[in-house]
DNA sequence: ATGCTCATGTAACCAGTTACATGATTTG
DNA sequence: CAAATCATGTAACTGGTTACATGAGCAT
């Protein structure tokens, strides 16, 4: 009756993740979108600017928005954690460029986070649409998994709230509110569900 | 063909709003919570620590939180902008109180916001909760009008993603998941509409 | 001469979180 | 006597936004 329906936490997902290691914190959905721009390219290799582009041309600048202040900033972030490494390329008439490459902690940081379902129905909007979208460039395989993973976190979600709205409550006017909070969660939960279900990845 | 599926962004509203006054920038939903709780109360004042404990133990804190320290500088905020008066309530005994009223802006604040609609379908699950919320303990008129309203700009939302989805784009990887992206944006907002069609303001 | 593309950043700011400070008084 | 309640905050930190700085070459 205490836990019924949760208040909206910013700082989720820290008590839901396997930790096991516990290296940094959370990263931003934009950092893992960098490490698997770097991943895509052919030569594995590609430098500040170029990711800019990519990422304003293509699908992910469609998603979230990563103004190229803090593009630079996360860059010389994953270099310091040890996720990418940088060189720098001379170059004559034109500014040196600095040119990124995964390290093997990063390819394995960025298919763990790929591979892994977003807790929260909110998450589905951004998170998990720049893991499926990753998922398919990097390997079709990872966006199996983690459409599959995905459909069954909410439909446990989906379990839980019909549950919980199955257990009768005193009427009060606040109890009639919380009600309908809980009917709104699960439409939203029901209609990603619908959704998970039409992508390729759910052909199983 | 450039202005498809937008990226997200998180200072939207700003080009949306009628802006009239352009008094302050954006609130945080917290305070106009909070106006409402000081307006809900009958005698018209309150103090902090009664507005702490409405809030944590109401519906409100159920889907917001408010930390105590973010609370108290948002009333001094409410109060600097001439949304509230405060004055110090002596006690024996007991550390000293500051009540709180609101002012007659604060009461027109409170009632634009909480008849004003949000305009993207992810703001339904904080936004929107309280303001529905605020507007059946404010004035369940004003609830009638939000509802209203709400339906009207999901379904505006709504025919305008069928239309963009119902256009035929070249089919490459990068198209078919914006196509996805679309879709998925279609349901949710579908979703949003189907619920708030269960509302008892949705009968008229 | 003007401004755009390349290329990488810095600086200032603002919002929010967490944790703690204070100090009396009542309750177990 | 310890702990909770009352009542209001402060301080340090995190992280993200906006705007601007730099400076060469190239196109109009």
């Amino acid at each position: 009756m205490t836990d019924e329906w949760q208040p909206h936490t910013e700082t989720e997902g820290v008590e839901t993740s396997p930790a096991p290691s516990r290296k940094g914190p959370e990263r931003a959905a934009a950092e893992y979108a960098l490490l698997g721009l770097i991943a895509q390219t052919g030569s594995g290799e590609i430098h500040g600017y170029d990711l800019s582009r990519s990422f304003a041309e293509g699908a992910l600048g469609r998603i979230i928005r990563l103004e190229s202040g803090m593009l630079y900033h996360y860059l010389k972030k994953l270099a310091r954690d040890g996720y990418i490494t940088s060189r720098i390329e001379r170059q004559s008439g034109r500014p040196d460029r600095q040119v990124h490459t995964l390290t093997a902690d990063g390819d394995a940081l960025l298919r763990m986070w790929i591979a892994a379902p977003v807790r929260s129905t909110r998450e589905i909007r951004l998170e998990f649409l720049v893991k499926l979208y990753l998922a398919r460039t990097v390997d079709p395989r990872h966006a199996v998994t983690l459409v599959t993973e995905q459909r069954s976190v909410m439909r446990t979600r989906a379990a839980r709230l019909t549950e919980q709205l199955a257990t009768p409550q005193p009427a009060d006017a606040d109890t009639s509110f919380g009600e309908s909070v809980l009917r709104l969660r699960l439409t939203q939960t029901r209609a990603a569900l619908d959704w998970l279900d039409t992508l390729p990845e759910s052909r199983n």
